[in-house]
RNA sequence: GGGCGGAUAGCUCAGCGGCUAGAGCGCUCGCCUUACACGCGAGAUGUCGCCGGUUCGAAUCCGGCUCUGCCCACCA
């Protein structure tokens, strides 16, 4: 190993590419020169196409992980590209307050290291915890951005808890909760006993658990609660229902039983009028017919029976307060819904429960008490008919582990079901997505009698790939609404007032009415909105008659701001805020308005909004996407948030798992960065990023730092390093030439050799290439193909050939200086740093001027204009004949290979007259890469190897000093050689033979296969001589 | 249960009706050849998951299986 870097005069640079030397430096270059700035007023004065691009907001929970790096990459490589090409750019940054997680979080911590509790501080005071974390990880986030070259516009930042974005939300709930959009509900929601907080269903994990199914006997009475026999069709009577249930605690809030409307019970039971009465409670309640309830299998041990079918009784107890199913079929026969829990899961009859008759036993009981006791209790009443054992999954909060309570309580709803929200987000896709011809709604179509306006559109939105628009649809059309309320501090809190707090008690009407009229002279009817068991009054009626104070629901539009003082006001006299806090995705729904300054009427709305493209995984279009553009069309007249959707691959380890802290397979881009540089980092992951929804990185520990990272990242380490060293040979080149390009010199065409206008193509053709790939957010094909033109194109061939030229040549320096240009200008979406790094470098030398190639000057390349390149560069002619000297070159390098004749030295080559035309007219491109000495049209006088090309029989002589053997290699060669030939013809053979081929394919295909074939055997035929002579 | 992917070289992936099925990594051989050994040249490696069908022709289109993953819903 050479490790003496060579500091001669000519090559100042290092032989390696050292991220470590350039990246933080050029990131304050960048800063400096305040280079990702937006100006609105650019595109609101046309100077300017717009393209602006929120970034989906971390949340202030942790450092990014490798997914975040993905998504920041794509969005970077979109940001920078349109950038060069002209548009006024803007990339918003930003972080998500992230309510529960963060504040959960957080509450460990302050377990872990102080011992206390959230209910041990005072609101305020643990919010301030909350925030001191918050800025901690916000400036953690902050740095791995910029570590990684995002471009987005730094001061914009913003968080969803900011003051700004506050404005948007307290506004947002206002307009909703003034056009009735949100409203106070009793719903059964997953509730934490122990955190006392209601959780999302995304908040719920599923857990395996052991437990039991108990059978539970209740007594059938008629309507009046007497006892009653039932006869059935079978001859036995029946005095008890038997219901199954893992609850049986739940019993206390039961009210009705269900059974199976194809249940051969049931028309005796309906006939009888038969009811059940609750033990110790004395409740009576109807046995009913649901749908929903399974009916026992015939046969429970038989294989492949339905679990619940296997433990089914066939009657099921209805408990609507305590069990999401039992509420559906309680609203199904309006039944009521009878809480017996508190907040803590304990036995209460403080919450809705009043007929508890000889029940009071089980009061205050926690839930497993409770289930222990009334268990028991049957038992000794000989009305448990059974116990069995079950497995079942339980629901546990994510937080505190304990299995979550379905809970009735009153939650905020924003009622997303209505076509105001959810039929606006349908129909914002476009036409295309929304129909999908033949696809995704059989049965549906236009015309065939269903109503058209299933696929109504309004909109352009897109997402990409296609797919995505189903999940998007489907969705939409299974969607409830919306609960909004989180029991939470850390968040926005809900800006409605009302009479009543529990912990304050209640103040007395007349206190109150009183009051009213005091702040209603305050108010301004657009300031706040009162809404009165479900249903808005204007203030006038409010001071007229004499209304429930107890039931209203006052919503203040800006609470924090404008409104202050009225605040003030009725706090004093007695009103209450709503404790909780909004479900963290409000104001994330808010994001592409709120950071552009919404509800202001902001330049930066008016240039930015719609923004151009969203970019995010598929696990989030339901929980956001979805709720921008409900949100964005409704707010904004029914703007789309974004015109493209693209949806991103999701990174899982080398055997398919997610990655995660848990199974230890994360990697983080800190480490990546460290190891292998932030555009190794980039170009990997956009190289990895094809249309498939997973791509694997297989993880591995370095062994130096102990830090998982992954082969992976070698490519883009070695792809960096590779064109930082095409640069400093082109830079040397370009420094060491005899006759020197000069600055501005302008270059002739007719000054261009073969191997100059087959570059000059190439680049064509691969600007081409990029540009479809990043409309079509391809961002592999992007990658891939710089990777081909840099590495393939420009350093294997073009570097190559002119290595014995370029010195005397300007017009090949000019090219070769444009094509380096070209090149970093291409990559440096994907590569900001190392090509950043070049151009500093790169534009000292003197460039030429190429009629149709357009590399204006830059001081920074991520503000230098995206290459030029006139159209009629791009030369098929050009393209076909170098690719024809490369095979040659290549059979000739085989020969070489396979004699093992010394790298350096050059060899003869002996063709004939149509092939040395063809060579000389490369302009001495073969000669070069081929080592050799002379070709010429005559046969070579001592010893010499043969070889096929293009069906005819070459040779190569001066392959090696005394004439050493060798030709047992060269055996093998031509009998491998004809093995793939006989294999090759055989196949084109079987093709000719087929009647049906020669008859039905294209005719020009079938003459390329006999071309082929032809070719092919004279190519056979000359490896056959060429051996025969051997031997 | 509903929806959506994947199965092609040892590994990670392209190719999605017609080239002798490709790339990178890994492997073998030869090279410190006027930038790069994080490199250069050459080479080996495939019943394109299985079974049918359509077609002159299928890795590619259709149907059915088998594995495997993701999202959503549900879980008396």
């Amino acid at each position: 190993m050479n490790q003496t870097t060579d500091q001669s005069a000519e090559m100042s640079l290092p032989k390696t590419y050292r991220p470590e030397d350039h990246e933080q430096r050029i990131t304050t270059r960048w800063s400096d020169a305040d280079a990702f700035r937006a100006d609105p007023d650019a595109v609101l004065n046309g100077d300017r196409q717009g393209y602006s691009v929120v970034i989906p907001p971390p949340n202030v929970t942790a450092a990014l992980h490798l997914g975040h790096a993905l998504n920041n990459t794509l969005q970077d490589v979109l940001i920078r590209s349109h950038r060069m090409m002209g548009f006024e750019t803007l990339w918003m940054p930003g972080a998500d307050h992230a309510g529960i997680a963060t504040q959960t979080v957080v509450e460990k911590r302050l377990i872990a290291e102080e011992g206390r509790k959230r209910t041990d501080f005072e609101r305020d005071e643990f919010i301030g915890r909350v925030q001191e974390w918050k800025d901690e990880y916000e400036e953690t986030i902050k740095g791995q951005l910029l570590e990684m070259g995002c471009s987005c516009d730094w001061e914009r930042w913003r968080f969803t808890m900011d003051d700004v974005c506050a404005k948007a939300v307290r506004e947002a709930f206002f307009q909703l909760f003034k056009d009735g959009l949100i409203y106070r509900g009793k719903r059964l929601v997953n509730w934490d006993p122990v955190t006392q907080t209601a959780l999302a269903d995304d908040e719920v994990d599923n857990i395996e658990i052991d437990g039991f199914f108990y059978y539970l006997r209740y007594p059938i009475v008629d309507a009046d609660g007497e006892p009653l026999r039932v006869a059935l069709p079978d001859g036995s009577t029946l005095e008890h229902v038997t219901v199954a249930t893992t609850r049986p605690e739940t019993y206390l809030g039961d009210t009705a039983v269900a059974v199976n409307p194809s249940d051969p019970r049931w028309p005796a039971l309906r006939d009888a009028g038969a009811h059940a009465k609750l033990p110790f409670v004395n409740r009576v309640i109807p046995v009913i017919a649901d749908d929903y309830v399974v009916l026992p299998a015939k046969d429970p041990d038989a294989e492949g029976v339905d679990p619940k079918a296997k433990y089914a009784s066939g009657f099921l107890k209805v408990t609507p307060a305590h069990d999401p199913n039992d509420w559906e079929i309680g609203n199904r026969h309006d039944l009521a819904a009878i809480n017996v829990m508190a907040p803590d899961a304990s036995i209460s009859d403080e919450h809705g429960w009043e007929d508890v008759g000889d029940a009071t036993v089980f009061l205050g009981l926690s839930r497993e008490d409770a289930r222990a006791g009334v268990v028991q209790r049957f038992d000794e009443l000989g009305l448990l008919a059974d116990k069995r054992d079950y497995s079942h999954g339980v629901g546990h909060s994510y937080r505190s582990h304990v299995p979550i309570e379905p809970y009735l309580s009153d939650q905020w709803y924003v009622k997303v079901t209505d076509d105001r929200l959810t039929g606006g987000a349908q129909r914002a896709l476009n036409g295309r997505q929304r129909s999908h011809e033949g696809g995704w709604y059989k049965g549906c179509e236009r015309g065939d009698g269903n109503p058209a306006e299933r696929f109504d559109s309004d909109g352009t939105m897109t997402f990409y790939p296609d797919r995505y628009a189903k999940s998007y649809e489907t969705w939409h059309d299974n969607i409830r609404d919306w609960c909004i309320s989180r029991q939470l501090w850390w968040g926005h809190r809900i800006p409605v007032w009302r009479t009543y707090d529990p912990a304050i008690g209640r103040v007395s009407e007349a206190e109150l009415a009183e009051g009213v009229s005091r702040w209603m002279k305050l108010a301004r009817a657009e300031r706040v909105a009162i809404q009165y068991r479900g249903e808005f009054v204007p203030l006038e009626r409010v001071e007229k008659e004499n209304l429930d104070m107890g039931a209203f629901f006052v919503c203040i539009r800006d609470p924090e701001g404008e409104d202050r003082e009225l605040v003030e006001m009725i706090e004093s006299e007695g009103w209450v805020r709503d404790p909780d806090v909004l479900d963290t995705w409000f104001s994330s729904a808010l994001w592409p308005m709120s950071t552009m300054g919404w509800p202001e009427d902001t330049p930066l709305l008016d240039a930015f909004n719609p923004t151009s493209v969203l970019t995010t995984a598929r696990e989030i279009i339901t929980l956001w996407v979805s709720r921008m553009v409900m949100f964005n069309r409704y707010f904004k007249g029914g703007d789309v948030p974004f015109d493209d959707v693209y949806i991103h691959a999701m990174i899982q380890d080398g055997e398919g798992r997610k990655m995660s802290k848990s199974l230890g397979n994360g990697v983080d881009p800190r480490d990546i960065i460290h190891l292998h540089g932030a555009d190794a980092l980039r170009f990997t992951l956009c190289q990895m990023t094809t249309q498939t929804q997973d791509v694997r990185m297989p993880v591995e520990r370095d062994e130096q730092s102990g830090k998982n990272t992954s082969p992976k990242f070698d490519l883009g380490k070695r792809f960096c390093n590779k064109l930082w060293n095409a640069s400093r040979f082109t830079m040397m080149m370009l420094d060491e030439a005899e006759t020197k390009l000069t600055n501005g010199q302008a270059i002739d065409s007719d000054d261009l050799s073969p191997v100059d206008r087959w570059m000059l193509s190439r680049l064509r053709s691969t600007i081409d290439t990029v540009e479809e790939a990043l409309r079509t957010y391809q961002f592999s094909v992007y990658a891939q193909a710089m990777y081909d033109l840099m590495w393939r194109d420009f350093c294997d061939w073009y570097l190559e050939a002119i290595k014995p030229t370029v010195r005397q040549r300007p017009a090949q320096q000019a090219v070769l200086r444009a094509a380096l240009d070209a090149i970093l200008r291409l990559l440096h979406p994907i590569a900001p740093f190392v090509t950043e790094a070049i151009h500093e470098h790169l534009r000292a030398t003197p460039a030429g001027d190429l009629p149709g190639v357009g590399l204006p000057d830059s001081e920074l390349i991520c503000q230098a204009p995206w290459p030029e390149v006139a159209g009629d560069f791009r030369d098929e002619p050009i393209e076909s004949g170098i690719d024809r000297l490369r095979d040659l070159v290549a059979a000739v390098r085989e020969v070489r290979a396979q004699q093992q004749v010394q790298p350096r030295r050059r060899i003869t080559l002996h063709v004939d007259q149509p092939m040395l035309d063809e060579v000389k007219a490369g302009d001495g491109f073969v000669e070069t890469l081929a080592g050799l000495a002379a070709v010429v049209a005559s046969d070579p006088e001592g010893a010499a190897s043969s070889f096929t090309f293009d069906a005819r029989e070459f040779r190569l002589s001066d392959l090696q000093d005394e004439s050493a053997g060798g030709s047992d290699a060269e055996r093998e060669r031509l009998s491998r050689q004809i093995e793939e030939l006989e294999g090759s013809i055989a196949t084109l053979q079987k093709r000719l033979s087929n009647p049906g081929y020669t008859e039905k394919a294209p005719a020009h295909l079938v003459e390329q296969t006999r071309n082929q074939l032809a070719g092919l055997e004279s190519e056979l035929d000359a490896a056959r001589k060429s051996l025969e002579a051997l031997q």
